[in-house]
DNA sequence: GTCTATAATTCGATAGAC
DNA sequence: GTCTATCGAATTATAGAC
């Protein structure tokens, strides 16, 4: 009888998507080498061609890899937010972008820091890497602004608008510095994450109401 | 009688930092290749070398070029702010680190957003890159926290760090996003730029004190 | 100072054996 | 799926004529 044994992922193509999300993060699209993943991943070269077919798609997967649960708890923490057509407060608003974001780092002690890197270092990519991982976040921006609407009627959505944008902005400083000396983010200790996120909540929703 | 002429750059010097700090700009570090620059600049490739001696040299030209007069007029207007022993507020504080730095890099219609830009990358390159502007602007930064510490005497340094950080994170997403739709800053009309900073000011101050 | 030519590496990607 | 070997193009940097 014949044992079934699902492997959805094989060794190889996770330890690739592994360096890769790490050197990404570190270097940049263009500052990393495929002979630098491989070499460190202990994988052949010709390996990345054949699970991922290019630099570029290996970059896409891995976005899509670590984006799209953020943004399913994201768009779920907003739901069950707005519960029964309540009126969130600000504090809450924000606390449902920022946590998700920050806690993602406690999953995985080994990969430390360095999703949270990632993602900061797709904002800053020059296209067409940018609009790669933008896309993969599309969804939640738009939902969290129409919440901020609906929390803040008085502003103007113009107004809403670059403020929720330099939130974002502010939650991916605190992620991209995080782990260095005098940063707000300092380890991946829940309790850490925990006091970072209310002290950026603290920092930013007085701005948001004034 | 002999006419003296002072030609403190070469025409040729000058176009090649005016370039490269579009790309650097643009594509960051290692996004942009010498070939690019030469290209666009419409000088031999042989001349990066000749007038700096390589690419990580040019980009400390650049840097230099572009944060020495920003880092004088901050420290001009603390300087100012702090006579006669004054204990400054923090909006005066916050509007003494934005408004230079909005009003400068709008004086020139065409270098606003590749400056803004620049700056934004120089604290997003990977090392060795990111250290080399950040020293070219660690001046003005320890003087912004010594004010602020002493309006603030309550917080404590590594508090004032992150924030201030934070502060000059959205200063750059403001001048990034600068013409775009539904951005903060819409044109290069003085008032715009008094009425962004205003706001900007009224956005970040509250946070600074909680 | 500016140019051509090229050295010396390194890059992403592929062909083909196993 | 994994490997060796390699291609063609691109990279930084230099040498040397003018």
């Amino acid at each position: 009888m014949q044992e079934i044994v699902v492997t959805p992922t094989s060794d190889t193509k996770e330890q690739i998507m592994n360096v890769a999300e790490r050197l990404f993060a570190e270097r940049g699209f263009a500052g990393t080498t495929l002979r630098n993943v491989v070499s460190e991943a202990k994988v052949n070269l010709a390996a990345v061609h054949y699970h991922f077919g290019s630099k570029e798609e290996l970059f896409r997967a891995v976005v899509a890899r670590f984006a799209r649960p953020v943004v399913e708890q994201e768009l779920a923490l907003l739901e069950k937010l707005q519960a029964g057509d309540q009126v969130p407060s600000v504090e809450a608003i924000l606390t449902a972008l920022l946590k998700p974001c920050l806690e993602i780092l406690v999953q995985n002690k080994d990969t430390l820091l360095t999703r949270a890197q990632f993602m900061g270092r797709c904002r800053t990519e020059p296209e067409p890497i940018k609009s790669i991982a933008a896309n993969e976040f599309a969804a939640s921006t738009e939902a969290f602004l129409d919440v901020l609407q609906r929390a803040l009627p008085s502003q103007s959505r113009s107004e809403l608008y670059w403020k929720l944008d330099l939130v974002i902005a502010a939650l991916i400083r605190v992620q991209t510095e995080a782990g260095q000396q005098e940063a707000l983010l300092q380890s991946t200790d829940p309790k850490d994450i925990q006091n970072a996120t209310e002290q950026l909540v603290k920092f930013l929703s007085p701005g948001m109401r004034s």
